[in-house]
DNA sequence: CGAATTTGACCTGCGC
DNA sequence: GCGCAGGTCAAATTCG
């Protein structure tokens, strides 16, 4: 009797009856369901006929006989004999009939072989007698008895629901994976087909007085509903493929860093800020804080020394950069940022300022912003690093396409001896039907994954009159809120279309272990969306309508800008990009 | 006075 | 090794 078995069934069936290891499963688990569910005792009406018509007669099957000694009631009197085997490793139970006498009665006999290697310490007295009930009530024990099965059935079920779910999570997990790989095999099957028709020019670095041909120029398709305008560009998408000469370019992909304008154009920037004249600030009108931050800040900076430093210095070479048309300092994108920085860049007076999430001590999250040198009207924002913290609703687009980006940039999927093609794969990736093409930049110091949400493809999206619906945006500028609302439930819808045609792009990594911050939303936390890019917002909702396969990483972008803050006059100009497009570049260190 | 920003100094990586 | 450029730090400054 060292194993846990005290099958002593006179003595005290309620509390040895039982084994202590419960996936024993047989009679005696069903028989602990019914001692722990009723606590009185359950008698076998009947039991006399039912174990004879069950057991001996009927159903002679060891399966059989378990069941009937499932109905033998053990805890009331002692007219139903069990006896568990007698030797050591007792494996059958006897049910033995009882006349009142205390005989044997004639065919009463039931020996049932548990299965089990029980060990009974005492032989001697495994001899026990039960009640069988006298005055049981036959459907009572019936329905208790089913009850009892039922528990046991719900209980397997739940541990295969279980099962099921661990299941569905790592089929989900594949899945997104897979999505991505299909993606990208697609986009490698489609592109050879095109590939005597591309054209790769790749970009030699920096030559000295062709600061426009630095970054070569790509000339995207317009982004008409034609559904030959993405077999056209396919013929073009690679991400070298970009014209260098001929028709000036319609959209030109810079790495931020190679973002160049002639002396001569920044002079004839006016709009700007007297805080970036001369590439020198001298003044402070320009604070992020009258963007609209809100004065709860949820932390003070940490240093953030203690960031782990291997995985942050690899997801930070994966960057994220958007364009957008803002003339404020800063686009309000859900987060809160701290300035930590200004430094001149080369190539562009305007200074490049960069900024760390405060939302939480040691967010490794960095963006630089700086405008764009040759149309200052034009905010870049890089984010590199993913959050660790729980974002606001209105962070969480931007965080999840960042991570997302910077994941997918860093997957190892990209590089090849084709990197051209690969960057191209990339890019597609993130916009697998649109029309939009990737672009390499050779001189980007951190693979770059680039939302040019400057343009935008379909003038009539742009008409609609931004009458849907509010966003309780506290604190917001009702104008922008009315134009920036009117887009959203096109923007979110095409989302979440989008999105289950591109999972991918929610990597787990993303969603898992520093899930990197992109967690469940806090909508207290939600920031005061501020006016911005109401134009950029139109840009790229009208993309993302005009092109079904539009991804859920853009829309999250978009969203993000939409969210974002920026000028409050910035929503005059939601109709001034008519014949642009939505652009995805992604950039590459070659 | 605390918090945020500014800004010069410093560090690091890279190319020559 | 040196210079350059990007990026970061931290003391000084400014703001609310």
């Amino acid at each position: 009797m060292d194993k846990g078995w005290g099958l002593t069934l006179d003595s005290d069936p309620g509390t040895k009856f039982f084994p202590n290891k419960t996936d024993s499963g047989g009679p005696f688990f069903r028989l602990k369901q019914q001692r722990d569910m009723f606590q009185f005792p359950v008698s076998l009406a009947g039991s006399r006929e039912d174990l004879q018509g069950t057991s001996s007669s009927s159903s002679p099957s060891g399966h059989e006989k378990r069941r009937v000694v499932d109905e033998v009631d053990f805890f009331s009197d002692k007219k139903t004999k069990v006896v568990v085997g007698g030797d050591d490793k007792a494996s059958t139970v006897s049910v033995k009939k009882e006349t009142s006498h205390g005989e044997a009665a004639p065919g009463s006999d039931l020996d049932i072989n548990t299965g089990l290697h029980l060990l009974t310490a005492n032989a001697g007295s495994d001899q026990s007698t039960v009640d069988d009930g006298v005055s049981s009530d036959m459907e009572d024990k019936r329905a208790k008895n089913e009850l009892a099965q039922l528990q046991v059935e719900l209980q397997r079920m739940n541990a295969e629901n279980q099962k099921l779910r661990d299941m569905l999570s790592h089929v989900g997990n594949n899945y997104s994976a897979l999505q991505m790989h299909l993606v990208t095999l697609m986009q490698q099957q489609r592109n050879q087909g095109a590939e005597t028709t591309q054209e790769h020019e790749v970009r030699e670095g920096k030559s000295e007085g062709k600061k426009h041909d630095v970054i070569v120029p790509r000339q995207f398709m317009d982004l008409g509903p034609s559904g030959t305008a993405e077999a056209d560009e396919m013929s073009h998408s690679s991400s070298e493929e970009r014209t260098q000469s001929g028709s000036p370019p319609s959209n030109v992909e810079i790495a931020s860093k190679d973002y160049v304008k002639s002396k001569n154009e920044i002079s004839q920037f006016d709009q700007e800020t007297s805080s970036f004249r001369d590439g020198k600030r001298i003044g402070r009108e320009e604070s992020p804080a009258s963007e609209g931050w809100g004065p709860n800040k949820v932390q003070k900076l940490n240093p953030a020394k203690p960031v782990d430093q291997s995985t942050e210095a690899t997801m930070r070479k994966a960057r994220v950069s958007v364009r957008a048309r803002s003339e404020a300092p800063m686009i309000t994108d859900g987060c809160q940022w701290r300035k930590y920085g200004q430094k001149m860049a080369k190539g562009n007076p305007c200074p490049r300022a960069y900024y760390r999430c405060t939302m939480a001590g040691g967010c490794p999250v960095r963006k630089q912003v700086q405008r764009c040198a040759e149309d200052r009207t034009i905010l870049i924002t890089t984010y590199e690093g993913n959050h660790n913290h729980p974002l606001p609703p209105a962070a969480m687009a931007m965080a999840s396409t960042t991570a997302a980006a910077a994941s997918m940039l860093l997957s190892g999927s990209m590089p090849s001896a084709d990197g051209i093609m690969n960057q191209n794969l990339l890019a597609r990736a993130i916009l697998p039907c649109s029309s939009s093409v990737a672009t390499i930049s050779a001189s980007a110091p951190f693979p770059t994954v680039t939302l040019d949400l400057t343009h935008s493809p379909n003038p009539l999206q742009l008409q609609r009159p931004p009458t849907q619906f509010q966003v309780p945006f506290p604190g917001q500028a009702q104008n922008f809120a009315s134009v920036a609302a009117s887009q959203l439930p096109q923007v979110f819808g095409q989302a979440l279309y989008n999105q289950s045609k591109f999972s991918g792009l929610q990597l787990s990594q993303d969603m898992g272990s520093s899930q990197l911050g992109h967690q469940v939303p806090h909508p207290q936390l939600q920031q005061p969306q501020q006016p911005s890019l109401a134009d950029t917002v139109s840009a790229a909702t009208a993309a993302i309508t005009a092109d079904p396969s539009f991804t859920a990483a853009l829309a999250a972008a978009i969203t993000s800008i939409i969210g974002g803050g920026a000028h409050p006059n910035s929503s005059s100009n939601t109709s001034n990009n008519n014949n642009s497009n939505a652009n995805t570049t992604t950039t590459s260190r070659q």
